[in-house]
DNA sequence: ACAGGATCCTGGGGGC
DNA sequence: TGCCCCCAGGATCCTG
């Protein structure tokens, strides 16, 4: 599942390969995605297109071309980007494939479930899609204050309030349950009750796992894959997420899975003590 | 208004 | 051994 981390290394994979590349076509595979393809659009490859940068934003990667289009692509659960030889067989679930030159090479696009989408937009479609009106700040660029200011207005709970890409862009459920553990805070426990100082936790935790995990190319559970055969490294760094009955590396507690917010939670339940259930007014017990 | 649930999609894993 | 069912989850739409 390709969240930040895991985007980035893409990204950054793709950018040798492009770089001094044009795309001059397109081609789809049988099946649409989710969002169909603009065939409308494809004209723009009558005329050869070369690669001005890859990018990433959040979960989202642009790859910006000369003439003011974008391809945009997001993986959902089970995208996978690559630049390959022409020759090579293509592969069950491409959808898309690029034609470049020089070389015999194509950028190809594959998506087991589909849930992912790749689009052919105007620089302002893409730039309004990517700003902050629709997408939150990048982690890193998110202030304790911000997500204090966030938290605090919401009656949602903090795992819920991590992975809303308008709060900030790029966290999914491996990096919200590991940041959470990191800071020491329940998933279940409401924004409304985040303190000034545990969102300044919160945020310097994301940041650090964010920071480790893309240092060790993401992670790898089934499906992530960059380039031809890269792995990410992140999944034996894992302090909760898919620990469930394992020790708590911290205190030894034994790891618990819940769900929150409809997805599976990873949690310590002594290093993150559960929120406190308000006692009912007026009433003794 | 806002929060939570259903939905899409497929391969793999667990259970019988 | 084989088959069936259910689970995984990002974003969007729907419902209460």
């Amino acid at each position: 599942m390709p969240e930040l981390p895991e985007v980035e290394t893409v990204v950054r994979t793709l950018r040798r390969p492009l770089q001094g590349a044009s795309i001059v076509g397109v081609r789809l595979g049988p099946r649409q995605l989710r969002r169909p393809w603009p065939v409308d659009r494809n004209f723009v490859f009558t005329t050869p297109r070369p690669v001005l940068g890859v990018y990433r934003r959040g979960k989202w990667i642009r790859c910006r071309l000369r003439g003011g289009w974008n391809l945009l692509f997001h993986l959902g659960m089970t995208g996978r980007l690559r630049v390959t030889d022409a020759e090579a067989a293509l592969e069950p679930h491409t959808h898309l494939v690029f034609d470049l030159s020089p070389g015999n090479r194509q950028i190809r696009f594959q998506d087991i479930r589909r849930f992912g989408v790749a689009d052919l937009l105007t620089d302002e479609e893409c730039e309004a899609l990517l700003s902050g009106e629709q997408l939150g700040p990048e982690p890193f660029d998110l202030t304790a204050e911000q997500l204090w200011q966030k938290a605090r207005g919401s009656k949602r709970c903090l795992k819920a309030i991590l992975m809303d890409q308008s709060v900030t862009a790029g966290v999914g459920n491996i990096y919200a349950d590991e940041a959470l553990f990191e800071a020491r805070l329940h998933p279940a426990r409401l924004g409304i009750t985040l303190r000034r100082e545990e969102a300044q936790r919160l945020r310097n935790a994301l940041v650090s796992v964010l920071h480790r995990a893309i240092e060790v190319n993401g992670s790898t559970i089934r499906t992530f894959f960059f380039g031809e055969d890269g792995r990410g490294g992140y999944q034996n760094e894992f302090r909760v997420y898919h620990q469930t009955g394992k020790p708590c590396p911290r205190c030894g507690a034994v790891i618990r899975r819940l769900l929150v917010a409809g997805r599976s939670t990873h949690f310590c339940p002594r290093c993150q003590p559960a929120p406190r259930r308000r006692a009912r007014t007026g009433s003794h017990r």
